[in-house]
RNA sequence: CGAGGUGUUGCGCAGCUGGUAGCGCGCGUGGUUUGGGACCACGAGGCCGCAGGUUCGAGUCCUGUCACCUCGACCA
């Protein structure tokens, strides 16, 4: 015994050994993820993929149910196109990859692989947009783009990733407002009931804004090591891509007149996540909501007169219930409990000859490892159950290690002090100024994550020079 | 882009002062097993990162180069 929990415990390098190595040996492990021969570029594998896809499927029926509607659009962005709006390019001039050639000839102009689709809506909606009447478009899309970044990481920070950009325009700047609120919203939700993971939401400072963005909200959620994971934002763009793009509609009165703009963006990011939020050193562990298998079914003794036949039965009975597979394979039963704990499963049904002779199974959770034995007729009742209550100790336990990593500090020397002891996230008062700001980062290694809507009153003055501050930043080690 | 480190079979590694490329895991076949990562037997798998050089002979020595990892600066 001892040694085959010796066994299980090298499979992954443990959380407090090494929480960086711990995470790398996740997205491999429970295979989700291939690094390719390119840096910076990832291999979703099928069950990395079915992560997706189920998350996909979820979020785009919250798009559809408010109006908004999918699109398609190209990959490259000629450089002229790029270049309309000035800040936009600053931001991402440093890591946009290029397209200089088509087969043997140069092109004359060289073309950007998308590093986000701003520019390509504009262009599109110069040409689109008349009337007024027309308005609001809301669209998104399901795509990859291109970041050339310098350190990646899988699902964290690759130079192409997966997501969803819904970009929006609006015959007044309210209306976008509301739109980029709704959106936020949207994720928050999504979060919380699906993926199970508490976020905050807030608005970014300059400093951390999307370029180009007059507004950028966003929603942080805390990882199991107390660090900051950005994992959804959207932007409020006032008119002025708009007026770079020379997007235009006749208004009411008969006007030429620039529709305000939205946009707003998850990504692959959410996988990664999914794991900091909530696996452990035996591996993943995966909301019901987006789990590919929410149940899986071992066979004990499967060579047995009758075990093979009853799971399959179940597995049949129980697929109308929720998302089953039967490991039928030839491997051990003590592997296949491994192996299935490392993905994640929340939950696993063993049935074994014992359990014929008393029409019953052992159910086990994933995320507390507790068995019950249960009555085979009652399963098809207890396993929806089962699932909601394990997304919902998923996330009490993510709320938990929020809270408990959460400080409130009135003076650098109380951050100070924080930070010097633990990771987490740090509440201060702040006047507003970019210098203070970039203090925060020298002095105590933190970057703003955002202002929280909900806002606290901890201090009269900013921590940093001591004039009268008003707004309550939350502070962090950022991914 | 700075500082350090590593490239040997799918993965993890050993390979000394140059002399027939090895081990563990995994993989394949057959058998015995099966309630927490089983065992036996046989077997397949290598341009030793790449390019030059020294040498009768290079995984090993020299030069160059590329890639990756860790830590910083930059970022969904």
């Amino acid at each position: 015994m001892a040694n085959d929990k010796k066994k299980m415990v090298e499979a992954i390098t443990a959380q407090e050994v090494d929480f960086a190595q711990w995470y790398t040996d996740i997205c491999t492990k429970a295979e989700l993820v291939e690094y390719s021969s390119v840096k910076g570029f990832i291999i979703l594998r099928p069950y990395g993929q079915a992560i997706w896809e189920n998350i996909q499927r979820l979020m785009d029926a919250r798009f559809k149910a408010t109006g908004h509607e999918n699109v398609a659009m190209p990959l490259l962005i000629p450089e002229s196109l790029l270049k309309k709006e000035g800040e936009l390019v600053n931001g991402f001039a440093p890591e946009v990859a290029w397209v200089t050639a088509g087969g043997s000839e140069a092109l004359e102009e060289r073309m950007a692989i998308r590093p986000t689709s701003e520019t390509m809506f504009c262009d599109h909606w110069s040409r689109v947009l008349h009337s007024y009447r027309e308005l609001p478009m809301k669209y998104n899309q399901w795509c990859s783009v291109v970041r050339w970044e310098k350190t990646t990481r899988p699902f964290l920070r690759s130079r192409e990733f997966w997501w969803q950009e819904g970009h929006t325009i609006h015959e007044t700047a309210e209306e976008a407002q509301a739109e980029t609120a709704q959106q936020l919203d949207c994720y928050a939700d999504f979060f919380e009931k699906e993926l199970n993971i508490p976020v905050i939401k807030g608005r970014k400072t300059d400093k951390e804004k999307f370029a180009g963005a007059e507004a950028t909200y966003t929603i942080e959620a805390m990882m199991k090591d107390g660090k900051a994971l950005q994992s959804g934002t959207s932007h409020y763009f006032g008119d002025k891509f708009s007026r770079a793009y020379d997007v235009t509609f006749t208004g009411r009165d008969n006007t030429l007149q620039y529709p305000f703009q939205t946009s707003w963006g998850t990504s692959t990011r959410m996988i990664g996540a999914i794991i900091m939020a909530h696996g452990d050193d035996d591996g993943l562990i995966l909301p019901p909501a987006i789990a590919p298998i929410q149940v899986v079914i071992v066979p004990v003794a499967a060579h047995k007169p009758g075990v093979l036949e009853k799971c399959r039965e179940l597995a049949e009975n129980l697929g109308k219930v929720a998302r089953v597979k039967l490991d039928d394979s030839d491997k051990q039963p003590g592997w296949k409990f491994a192996q299935w704990e490392m993905k994640g499963v929340p939950l696993r049904i063993e049935v074994g000859p014992r359990d014929l002779e008393k029409n019953q199974c052992v159910l086990v959770r994933r995320d507390t490892r507790e068995k019950q034995f249960v009555s085979l007729d009652a399963l098809a009742e207890l396993i929806p159950q089962q699932l909601a209550a394990l997304g919902q100790d998923l996330y009490d336990r993510a709320l938990a290690n929020r809270e408990a990593r959460t400080w409130s500090a009135a003076t650098m020397d109380e951050v100070k002090d924080i930070v010097s002891k633990n990771t987490g996230f740090v509440k201060t008062m702040w006047c507003g100024e970019l210098a203070c700001e970039e203090a925060m980062k020298e002095q105590a290694g933190l970057s703003s994550r955002c202002m929280p809507y909900e806002q606290e009153h901890i201090a009269d003055v900013c921590p940093v020079c001591g004039k009268p501050a008003s707004k309550m930043v939350v502070w962090g080690i950022a991914y």
